[in-house]
DNA sequence: TAGTCGTTGACCGA
DNA sequence: TCGGTCAACGACTA
């Protein structure tokens, strides 16, 4: 055994060497550092059952990204001197077990929000503290403290973009240098009878060759994202003049943003030390874009999910989330899956939701005018089965970033002027009228499908169809809806809904929204009936 | 309480 | 490429 000044780094999150202040904690006067990642099966075990590769909770390409991920960060802790240490189970059990079995006077890690997180982290701390443990959960993960903006504002969290700013002003440790570098760590003590073991690979894990014919181009771990991070800001004039909204959805050989959102998700990349790099780089240019649109302000955005998220208790939900309009979503698992699948007949739409089954990532806009058609826009199905659907498969996947988006998208919390509706035909042509990216990703359309029809390929002649090889309703489907008449329907829809929750002062119950669909679909009868007798007549 | 403003709509006409 | 219109929301602020 050590002589007893022997501390405990658990990585959960924040899988980096820079930048970590937790880390830095737990190897400041120890004789022994044990680096600790546990692998919970629950997140990483095949599921058959899902709808596509990966365990219940996690598309493959993110498990992918997590291993790579955790092997980059083992061999930058061998550089130092250390290892990364490997176990598997259900993470507070392990986590007991090793405070139990080995002799740890410091316990580590980096503070999360998360409610998963947030449980987990009670359970661990109450034991450590009973057996007389130091803890040190610093925040690490946010350019914030969540807490602090929290009590700023008086117990609630800012619901708006700009009184967010204003209440965050400039972070406090901004001032002061981060500490960037380690050189070395404590040796890795006696683990006794645990069974550790290296980072398994996706084989290992009981994954499959995959049969998938298009990777994801992203490569977890630190190294690579300093490498992408360094690569964006060498040019200086792109990120002054960065406007987020400017960027093109349909850029797929050269992303038009950094693609940094999966590095910083695990904590490959820290947000601090990409902030100060911008803040370094604006200092030395004559002028540059700031909040909300510029790349700074991105990493704001990041903070402000992060802290309406905490403040809010089931944020992830419609019900019981105080700041959610209330909304009778449809329940349409055939629209839903059509929608997963890829199979919605629009092909704009139906490329995005591609890139996203074979890269786990697409353009912020790209995800906007998915979010929409799935919601407010076209489809009316409820956001948190798009939730659940990004969940899965995005590499980047935040569980603050990615609820919050989805409230945005489909109107029900932040944003709400829901005439604003992202057409799935002109909105992509805007950007590409050639249809290229659509042609990548749906290979269907891709030979002879004249740029004309490429977006709306069901308007064109069947002699059209017929040359570019793909008959729509037997290549490539006919659309699941009617555009104009979809969304003219769902305009409705929201307007009641919102009359509905504007009368009840938000307090609309169960029985509400169940009267209101009822309504809804009344109202819509008679046009059901036109429509089948025109049909008739037709 | 009224007025301002809001990361990124579509469409039309000039 | 621009500005106006569509129809009209809620958070925040003075």
């Amino acid at each position: 055994m050590s002589s007893g000044s022997g501390s405990l780094m658990w990585f959960r999150k924040g899988l980096r060497i820079h930048d970590n202040p937790a880390l830095e904690y737990a190897s400041k006067g120890s004789n022994f550092l044990y680096p600790v990642f546990v692998i919970d099966p629950h997140y990483m075990k095949p599921d058959r059952e899902a709808f596509s590769p990966g365990s219940s909770k996690a598309g493959l390409n993110r498990i992918q990204f997590l291993l790579e991920s955790l092997r980059d960060l083992d061999l930058n802790l061998k550089r130092l001197g250390s290892r990364l240490l490997v176990l598997k189970g259900e993470p507070s059990e392990v986590l007991l077990r090793c405070l139990k079995e080995w002799d740890v006077k410091k316990l580590c890690f980096e503070y999360d929000t998360e409610p998963y997180y947030q449980a987990l982290d009670v359970k661990v701390k109450s034991y450590a503290s009973t057996a007389g443990m130091e803890i040190y959960s610093p925040v690490s993960h946010t350019l914030f403290n969540p807490a602090d903006i929290i009590r700023k504002n008086g117990g609630k969290p800012p619901l708006s973009y700009q009184s967010f700013l204003k209440l965050a002003g400039e972070p406090s440790w901004a001032s002061s240098p981060l500490s960037i570098t380690l050189s070395s760590l404590p040796p890795v003590g006696n683990t006794g009878n645990c069974n550790i073991s290296e980072v398994p690979t996706v084989e290992e894990l009981g994954y499959e060759e995959t049969q998938q014919d298009e990777l994801s181009p992203f490569r977890g771990g630190e190294t690579e994202a300093l490498k992408r991070l360094r690569e964006s800001i060498e040019n200086k004039e792109w990120v002054a003049k960065f406007e987020k909204p400017k960027g093109d959805p349909s850029a797929f050989l050269k992303p038009a943003t950094t693609v940094l959102s999966p590095y910083l998700k695990f904590g490959c990349l820290s947000s601090r030390y990409f902030y100060i790099c911008l803040k370094d780089l604006y200092k030395n240019v004559k002028t540059h874009t700031v909040p909300p649109v510029s790349l700074a302000g991105q990493l704001l955005w990041r903070d402000f999910f992060y802290t309406v998220a905490f403040g809010t208790p089931s944020f992830d939900r419609m019900r019981g989330n105080k700041i959610c309009k209330q909304i009778p979503w449809n329940d349409d698992d055939e629209l839903l899956v059509a929608w997963r699948e890829a199979r919605t007949g629009f092909p704009w739409i139906d490329a995005i939701m591609t890139q996203l089954r074979k890269w786990g990532w697409m353009h912020h806009l790209a995800r906007h005018c998915v979010a929409c058609f799935l919601t407010r826009g076209d489809l009316f199905v409820h956001w948190e089965k798009g939730r659940d659907v990004f969940e899965r498969l995005l590499i980047d996947s935040d569980w603050a970033i990615n609820n919050g988006n989805w409230l945005w998208l489909s109107c029900s919390s932040f944003f709400y002027q829901y005439n604003r509706i992202y057409s799935p035909i002109s909105f992509g042509k805007k950007y590409d009228p050639n249809g290229d990216y659509i042609r990548h990703f749906l290979p269907v359309l891709k030979a002879d499908m004249p740029k004309e029809y490429i977006y709306e390929p069901w308007t064109a002649p069947l002699s059209i169809q017929n040359k570019a090889k793909c008959i729509i309703g037997r290549d490539y489907p006919k659309p699941v809806v009617a555009h104009d008449s979809a969304s003219k329907d769902c305009r409705r829809r929201m307007a009641e809904a919102y009359a509905l929750n504007h009368k009840m002062s938000g307090m609309v119950s169960a029985e509400d929204l169940r009267n209101l669909r009822r309504k809804l679909e009344e109202d819509q009868k008679p046009e059901v009936e036109n429509k089948r007798q025109r049909k008739l007549i037709g």
